[in-house]
RNA sequence: GCCGAAGUGGCGGAACUGGCAGACGCGUGCGACUCAAACUCGCAAGCCCGUAAGGGUGUGAGGGUUCGAUUCCCUCCUUCGGCACCA
């Protein structure tokens, strides 16, 4: 009897039963370890893309795994639903964005159930949901009371094509672009929203306590930019001060000028009559550049001379003031001491206008002359014409780890001309944005009062939705007739509601915790929840998000911790990113390319298990790869060979002999053991390989005679437990086929016995010098005596040997011999 | 320029802690089944020489350590990612 594979049928079967029994929900259950596991939502842009599949399916499949180690196990899914498509589709095909949004979260949910992952549906969230986004804004309100979030008038990136400002974080690249639509961003002067990022620089560089990748962990670090010095304080002639930041306070001595950045405040005292109009020219000109400009690297530095002159609190040294496009505003104090001896932009500098280079750190054996020498010098050497630091050695570390920055700090500290210090390349948070189709700033501007809370009764502050959008781009926020007029809260006066949203960073920063209890309206989550489920024990994602969501994230739990919201260092323990899938040109998918693979059309054709095990077995899940559609009729032969092997009689086989029986078992139990290693560490492919070839070797043992027996048995047993992970529908259905009790997904994750892993016999190599010449059978357990008589008795060896003695025999027990001539 | 990751058959990739390189799969070739094709099944295969037995060679390049290196060390090349006048 003949019983073909559709999984047509038995996946929507089995799908409508789970749901039915609520299989998947995640409860509370004190007598179990729970697991929380969570993958990156999704944004909710129309369809489920084969990059969903492969971002969610084997993060599925490793919840499941841990699901039947005897986890209590929650993995939910929301959608990150507020941003910029929806609007722009809104303006497009003139479609609110709220009804876009919707349309497709239900279609993608619909999608992600042919997937057959464990998501427990009654643990969704949706960020553009009022009763969801009402805790966006209590979150904004309590960074807000804990002077962590604050207003301020400065040069912010402004998206011309996107319309709004973004974060120093979503600006990209060397051309400074926006990372949503790719167009070079402009400064605009703006009064905008800003969360206090920096004030856990240093927490967010500690990564003490999580198992996050190195590679994520180095482009965080890299991206705070940690540099350690010192400030010092110059004075002006006139006596003001001009504080600068140095990572080399050693060299304080070789400073023969400075440099302040031509918006620099301080510019416009100290320029003398003589030069103001030249200055102002420049300052003009520097102005008028995009960032763009300024910053190219290789561009030539110019500068101009302000008249003024600084004292170097060293030596009481008087030196001229320029000022240079080449020291930004936004970085330190906006001001420097040159020392173009020893820094390659100074010299260049120096160079180019002629002023005095002096060599205060000499390299060890080399003569340097500050007037003719045709580089600086960063690297080590001996401190020279500093006084009393004369002979100190300067190494090339950092900080205090350098004895000369070391001692000069202590003495700066000591005669109060500075302080050690620590400067940070990550700026603030800039979390306004210009849009409709966002949560609302929960503050209000009154003349009066100036700015004020929203009270928390008030919340959630709505998105009106009779809105209209121009074509200049302007916010419908800002542009609805009644929406912002609102009486103040505290005076009761007239007062203007903040018509700014908030970047959708913020919603997704919280998001875990929504999952918790999506429908609790006494606050963000139900503490029971939390105590239970927190911290989420694994989280995948992809890893452009490093620098924005995954900083963001960590910001905010910190945060949160300090404001007494939520407990513990950090929120997600360990950390694993998929890499991409590309199109089969090797090229990144997109509709413009026609490159796309669309689940829907796989699943129709092959089922979502054949789908699920393509994508764990083609790539290296951490690395991604072009799509082959070639490729996946090996996953469909396999999972149809497993079908067959299970489900079908074979007539006439002979009888079973018992080696077969015993190297079936050996290979089951070898199989089980590295199946669960790769589950533990994340190498799905070498899962799915390792399967295939236990599937191999059951084929054989089935065509000899093994079915009905206790070990075919077992073997089938904990074949079908070991592919419900990846293939949930058909271990399902086989499951029931072999007449075990519903579910497969209730049971335990078969043990190992580590007596049937052991192999009898094992292949021992015989090198002669190094190289191999034969291999002899041997019985496991054999000394090393034995088998190095053993390889000396082969023929083939002694053909090799040709009567010589040889020089040495290295024996590697149970593997290999080498005879050494 | 700085920081990081990676280079293994025609392709995706495997190889635990220094011990049989190329598991598993795609593609390819040959064969079985079939009137035929598809499906399915079996066999072969890194490259070079050889009818074969066999030999040589081989994990980006060069060198080193070692009885033995895809694995450890040094130098270099290429590709990808991040940052970039960061004081």
């Amino acid at each position: 009897m003949k019983k073909e594979y559709k999984p047509g049928e038995i996946e929507p079967k089995w799908q409508k039963k789970w749901e039915e029994d609520g299989l998947y929900h995640a409860e509370i259950d004190p007598d179990r370890p729970k697991f929380y596991a969570l993958t990156m939502l999704p944004y909710p842009s129309g369809d489920m893309h084969i990059g969903h599949w492969f971002a969610m399916t084997p993060s599925d499949a490793r919840a499941r795994y841990m699901r039947m180690k005897g986890y209590n196990v929650m993995f939910p899914m929301g959608f990150d639903a507020f941003g910029l498509p929806a609007e722009n589709a809104a303006i497009k095909n003139n479609i609110h964005p709220k009804i876009w949004t919707y349309a497709n979260i239900d279609r993608m949910r619909t999608q992600m159930k042919t997937m057959g992952a464990m998501f427990d549906w009654r643990r969704e969230a949706i960020s553009a949901d009022p009763k969801y986004y009402k805790w966006t804004q209590w979150y904004f309100k309590k960074l807000f009371e804990n002077d962590l979030a604050y207003r301020k008038y400065s040069a912010v990136d402004w998206c011309p094509h996107c319309n709004t400002t973004l974060a120093r974080e979503q600006v990209w690249g060397e051309d400074k672009v926006c990372e949503r639509c790719g167009t070079p961003v402009i400064k605009k002067e703006l009064e905008q929203w800003f969360f206090k990022t920096t004030n856990y620089a240093d927490e967010l560089i500690n990564y003490e306590g999580i198992d996050w990748p190195e590679r994520v962990k180095t482009l965080q670090t890299n991206w705070i930019g940690r540099s350690e010095g010192a400030s010092v304080v110059f004075k002006t002639e006139q006596g003001a001060p001009i504080e600068v930041f140095t990572t080399r306070p050693d060299t304080l001595w070789g400073a023969t000028f400075m440099v302040l950045a031509p918006e620099h405040p301080l510019v416009d005292e100290i320029i003398t009559d003589e030069h103001r109009a030249d200055v102002e020219h420049y300052q003009h000109e520097a102005e008028g550049q995009t960032e763009i400009e300024r910053g190219a690297v290789d561009k030539e530095k110019t500068g101009i001379f302000t008249g003024g002159y600084a004292i170097n609190p060293v030596n009481e040294e008087k030196i001229p003031i320029w000022i240079a496009d080449y020291v930004m505003m936004r970085y330190g104090t906006g001001a420097i001491m040159a020392v173009p001896a020893h820094d390659e932009r100074d010299f260049a500098f120096a160079r180019k206008y002629d002023l005095e280079v002096r060599v205060v750190i000499k390299p060890e054996g080399v003569e340097m002359d500050g007037a003719t020498m045709e580089a600086a010098w960063p690297g080590e050497g001996v401190m020279v014409n500093s006084a009393q630091f004369d002979g100190t050695p300067a190494n090339n570390e950092k900080g205090r780890k350098n004895p000369a920055v070391s001692k000069v700090i202590d003495w700066l500290e000591e005669k109060s001309l500075g302080k050690e210090d620590v400067n940070y390349r990550l700026r603030d948070w800039l979390i306004s944005r210009q849009r409709y189709w966002g949560a609302p700033i929960p503050m209000i501007h009154c003349t009066e009062c100036g700015v004020v809370p929203v009270p928390d009764d008030q919340l959630p502050i709505e998105l009106p939705e009779d809105v209209e959008w121009l074509p200049t781009g302007e916010s419908p926020l800002k542009l609805h007739p009644t929406w912002k007029t609102v009486a103040c809260p505290n005076c009761d006066g007239p007062a203007e509601r903040d018509t700014d949203t908030m970047d959708t960073f913020m919603c997704s920063s919280w998001y875990p915790l929504r999952y918790l209890s999506p429908d609790y309206d006494q606050g963000p989550f139900d503490q029971e929840e939390y105590d239970y489920w927190m911290p989420i024990d694994t989280y995948t994602g992809g890893i452009e998000h490093a620098n924005m969501h995954l900083i963001y994230v960590r910001f905010f739990h910190k945060a949160s911790r300090d404001m007494g919201i939520v407990k513990g260092p950090e929120p997600m323990m360990q950390l694993r990113n998929q890499g991409m899938v590309l199109g089969e040109d090797s090229e990144k998918m997109s509709k413009s390319r026609g490159n796309v693979i669309a689940p829907d059309i796989l699943v129709d054709k092959y089922g979502a298990d054949i789908v699920r095990g393509y994508l764990m077995f083609f790539a290296r899940w951490n690395q991604g790869g072009p799509w082959d559609s070639q490729g996946i009729g090996g996953v469909a032969r396999w999972i149809r060979r497993v079908w067959t092997a299970i489900t079908e009689e074979l007539p006439g086989t002979p009888e079973v002999k018992d080696e077969v029986l015993k190297s079936l078992r050996r290979k089951l139990h070898q199989t089980l053991k590295s199946v669960t290693e790769d589950y533990e560490s994340f190498e799905f492919n070498t899962i799915v390989a390792s399967l295939m070839e236990l599937m191999n070797e059951m084929y054989k043992a089935r065509e000899a005679g093994a079915v009905g027996t206790q070990d075919w048995k077992e073997a089938v047993s904990i074949y079908i437990r070991m592919i419900a992970p990846i293939a949930p529908h058909i271990s399902e259905e086989l499951w029931e086929h072999i007449g075990e009790r519903y579910s497969v997904h209730h049971q335990a994750w078969p043990e190992v016995d580590e007596e049937a892993v052991i192999e009898e016999e094992i292949t021992l190599v015989v090198q002669v010098n190094g190289k191999l010449r034969d291999r002899i059978q041997v019985p496991a357990g054999f000394t090393d005596e034995e088998a190095k008589a053993k390889a000396m008795e082969s023929e083939v060896i002694q053909n090799f040997l040709d009567g010589k003695e040889p020089k040495k025999v290295i024996v590697v027990k149970g593997r290999l011999v080498n005879i050494v001539l």
